[in-house]
DNA sequence: CTAGGTCCTAGAGTCGGCTCTAGGGCAAGC
DNA sequence: GCTTGCCCTAGAGCCGACTCTAGGACCTAG
């Protein structure tokens, strides 16, 4: 059964979290399962490592840590929170297509005027200060 | 020319940025014309608007204030720094590009998560303390 | 037996990005 | 003249998420 237990250290190197994360994440409540100790220690299983990947992306998307300590915490309490879980994610993934769609207009935006500036670039490149053509500037300096 | 001279307050109204957040940003170095003052008092023009509008995008995008103090110093030296701007632009894009695949990737292994969820309220859902069925613990380890 | 490496706890420090407070000015209306 | 409301500056405070330090224990190799 309890084969592959790894230290701290080990799993920093394997999770990419640093060592002080790792205990970090463990004071705020982050895992679902105690850390066990072996000589006061922290020993980590693949079921730590399976979590602390998934903490990883649920921080990659934006979950605030408190959020990850309440889902820990349903975690702990058994299978009688699977709705609440599922309520939580379900939460999250739509907080995360609103994100996508955020930056996606973003880069919309972007988009043009990087669109904008090569077309100055290649007409108006020999005169500094455009004075006509479209009335679209920078940020229209002197349009009060 | 000059309609639509504003005060701080309105332009906090009307960007959505908090008027300590407007005058943070120019402390900051973030306007790329320089604020103008009437009787010590700050006065806002729609070039201003425009700017700050693209400021809040970028930073929506997660540009950090030192990248966009950056950009906003080469559009005040003038048209001579457009391809500096447009690498900047570029760079940014890229970011906003590979933050949008890291959402993706994270919603994908939630919605993995989600449906094993569903999956399990389906099946073993008419019993709330199952107790012996699929010995499945939270942190699954044979997926990843 | 000492040096090196890894681990521990408790708590302080850092950083980015705001957010607010203190203390005050000025103009308009009652 | 006094209150109301918006503005000003300088600087402190806050929050989230780490990141690091101090001070110490244990184990192994030389």
């Amino acid at each position: 059964m309890a084969r592959t237990l790894l230290t701290i250290g080990q799993v920093a190197e394997r999770t990419g979290l640093s060592v002080h994360t790792l205990r970090f994440y463990e004071k705020e409540g982050l895992f679902a399962t105690p850390v066990r100790r072996v000589r006061g220690n922290r020993v980590y299983g693949e079921g730590d490592l399976a979590w602390l990947h998934l903490c990883t992306r649920l921080r990659a998307s934006g979950m605030p840590l408190p959020a990850i300590r309440e889902y820990a915490a349903l975690v702990r309490e058994g299978p009688t929170t699977l709705h609440a879980r599922l309520a939580l994610l379900k939460t999250h993934q739509q907080r995360i297509a609103a994100q996508i769609e955020e930056l996606s207009s973003c880069s919309a935006l972007i988009s043009r005027k990087v669109a904008l500036y090569e077309q100055q670039l290649a007409t108006g490149g020999n005169d500094p200060l455009l004075p006509s053509p479209p009335p679209h500037q920078e940020n229209p300096s002197p349009s009060e």
